[in-house]
DNA sequence: CACCGATATTTCGGCAAACGAACCTTGCTC
DNA sequence: GAGCAAGGTTCGTTTGCCGAAATATCGGTG
């Protein structure tokens, strides 16, 4: 417990975080292989299941996934083509279009549970009720301090609902 | 204010997550940009730079960055063609290879001062005592719950002498 | 209605990262 | 020295991403 920090503070979150981020780089990886998708498909999808309509629009997606136009064009063609999702001009500004995500779409995700969740939320949930308050609190935390750049400010409501798989 | 928990808690962890990921994503290609080098390439120099003798063999970069030895082959392809490694024969077994960080990698990486550190170091050291002894526990806790499915065990020296630039 | 500027998306060409499989080298063992 | 294992490399391909240019649409203005 009181050791002396042989390894500063700092240099120790750092290392944990670096953990954190290589962890999840494999567990994305795998997890799109299990699911027959890659992982930025599979991206898109947790965030159409993750709104009300279950759809969006390419430049909502391309400013939640921080990517660009362009390549949610690509992601999209490539999920259209799977049948996951389908596009759908709006019918009050023509150039605008829904990515609505298909039954076969939320089939897939049902299939495909999220590695990392898994695994994190079981080790979550095994914590003490202030444990989990404080974990929460220090992620948070850290997201501020390296979002404080900018980058994001998008409300990102992804994992909400896919975690509750609610019948 | 009976606020039901509009976000559960695993749910708020895990979107906190997510967005250190995507942060850091993003900040890996700045950075990368900035340095005239991709974030694999400066990967590799900061794993060689963190070791005692400047170098590393191919399996063991490939190990600890966990992809493919062709995938470190090609790597270490550019990074010599820049002058930034060297390949090195071992002498007592021909078949083993030393990928050594040249003075010029060493360079390189100083002028290439990694973003995320960056601003975590500024923020972390901003707190409280208990603020960063929480923090620290807590990622370490994170870090656990992803490690416990294996991937790695390598002890990730690789930040320590970086953050410091102590010369 | 015809034209203009702004907005939303797609198309195109290109680069980096990564993989698996096939293939050399080298070392070790019998 | 034949054969096998280990360490690397080569080759062909896939994925993810981008910027620039093209296309389509909307909302005015005259």
């Amino acid at each position: 417990m009181s050791q002396p920090p042989a390894i500063p503070r700092t240099d120790a979150a750092l290392i944990a975080l670096r953990r954190i981020l290589r962890a999840t780089e494999h567990y994305e990886r795998d997890l799109a292989q299990a699911a027959k998708l890659t992982p930025a498909k599979l991206r898109v999808l947790q965030i159409l299941a993750g709104t009300e309509t279950r759809s969006a629009m390419p430049t909502q997606l391309s400013t939640q996934m921080g990517v660009s136009q362009a390549t949610v064009t690509a992601l999209v063609d490539q999920l259209d083509k799977l049948g996951l999702t389908q596009r759908q001009r709006s019918s009050t500004d023509r150039r605008q279009l829904h990515v609505i995500l298909t039954d076969a779409g939320l089939e897939a995700l049902r299939n495909a549970p999220d590695a990392l969740q898994q695994h994190f939320v079981t080790g979550f949930q095994a914590l003490q009720d202030w444990e989990q308050a404080m974990l929460v609190a220090s992620l948070e935390r850290v997201a501020a301090m390296l979002n404080a750049q900018g980058i994001d400010a998008s409300p990102l409501l992804t994992l909400g609902d896919i975690s509750r798989p609610r019948g």
